[in-house]
DNA sequence: ACGGATTCCTGATGGC
DNA sequence: TGCCATCAGGAATCCG
């Protein structure tokens, strides 16, 4: 569940935290955390500055530099659904870490700081790379444009990948990273309520004007759960450890057996994608 | 070839 | 009160 919104708020609270620090120690608990491997994790991790901090789709990247300021490589963080990076001072203890970074203080009258990745459900990975190396990576490197900085005209090509207009879902697609970066479950529900297309609508049948819609809808939803620092259902927290606001605002994600918040029709929910899809039959049309 | 279904994980939840 | 089935879902992998 953390989606782009939440990706980017981590990304923001983490960078003022961690950015120009070195890592001096790196700890594995669970060894299933990190690809490709504990030893090689290390030794690619070890010693290298956290140069940078940036955001990819859901990836959270810690972009690394070696001795001599050349190019250290890239961490690249998913937290698929119940993943936390956390970064903490001394005195406070990790709860259930699977990977702890020791980060070097800023100066002798502040102590180190950790950068904590914590993951109930074990579904998330930190994949360290070479320099370049991602760039080979097979999810990365297949990951569609960002909504955020992508045109309608962008937009309209992705829903018809190879110039063939795709029978499948609308919703499908919209949570295919390789066709668009950073949507899940939570955002595809609200981004389409909010443009008034069915989940299960066939992305072939949508015409010129419903796609820039929904185009304007994502964009929208995806700025203004920014402006709240993403949704908290149950597990995410930005690196401060604060909740999210967005949930407070949803229109669709959750609500099925509610009224429609526009027309007071009973909202339904379907499984789309293998997702429950929630969405409201009167507003939302094929 | 393409799209849908299954699998991996654990904690919260609801029914009996 | 306690137990068990169910549900949550991102993406790799399997399947039709």
């Amino acid at each position: 569940m953390p989606e782009l919104p939440e990706i980017e708020t981590i990304a923001r609270t983490l960078a003022p935290e961690v950015e120009s620090r070195l890592i001096q120690a790196v700890d594995v608990f669970d060894a299933s955390a990190v690809e490709p491997g504990v030893d090689a994790f290390r030794e690619l991790v070890l010693g290298r500055r956290i140069a940078r901090v940036a955001r990819r789709g859901k990836l959270l990247l810690l972009h690394l530099q070696a001795a001599g300021g050349k190019d250290g490589g890239t961490v690249a963080v998913h937290l698929r659904m119940t993943g936390r990076v956390l970064a903490i001072s001394t005195g406070q203890e990790p709860k259930r870490p699977r990977v702890v970074l020791t980060l070097s203080a800023y100066s002798s009258d502040e102590g180190p700081v950790r950068l904590v990745f914590s993951d109930v459900r074990r579904f998330g990975r930190m994949h360290a790379f070479a320099p370049g190396d991602i760039n080979h990576w097979h999810f990365y490197q297949n990951l569609g444009p960002e909504p955020l900085t992508m045109t309608v005209q962008d937009f309209r090509a992705c829903l018809a990948p190879g110039g063939r207009p795709s029978r499948a879902r609308i919703k499908a697609l919209l949570l295919d990273q390789g066709v668009i970066a950073g949507i899940g479950n939570i955002y595809a529900d609200e981004a389409l309520f909010r443009a008034g297309i069915r989940p299960d609508a066939v992305a072939a049948t949508l015409g010129p004007g419903c796609r820039a819609v929904l185009f304007a809808a994502i964009q929208a939803v995806l700025i203004q759960a920014i402006a709240e620092n993403g949704s908290s259902i149950r597990d995410y927290r930005d690196a401060q450890g604060n909740a999210g606001a967005f949930q407070n605002f949803f229109q669709a994600y959750g609500r099925g057996g509610q009224g429609c918040l526009t027309c007071g029709t009973i909202m339904q929910s379907l499984r789309v994608a293998g997702r429950t899809s929630t969405f409201c039959p009167r507003c939302q049309t094929p």
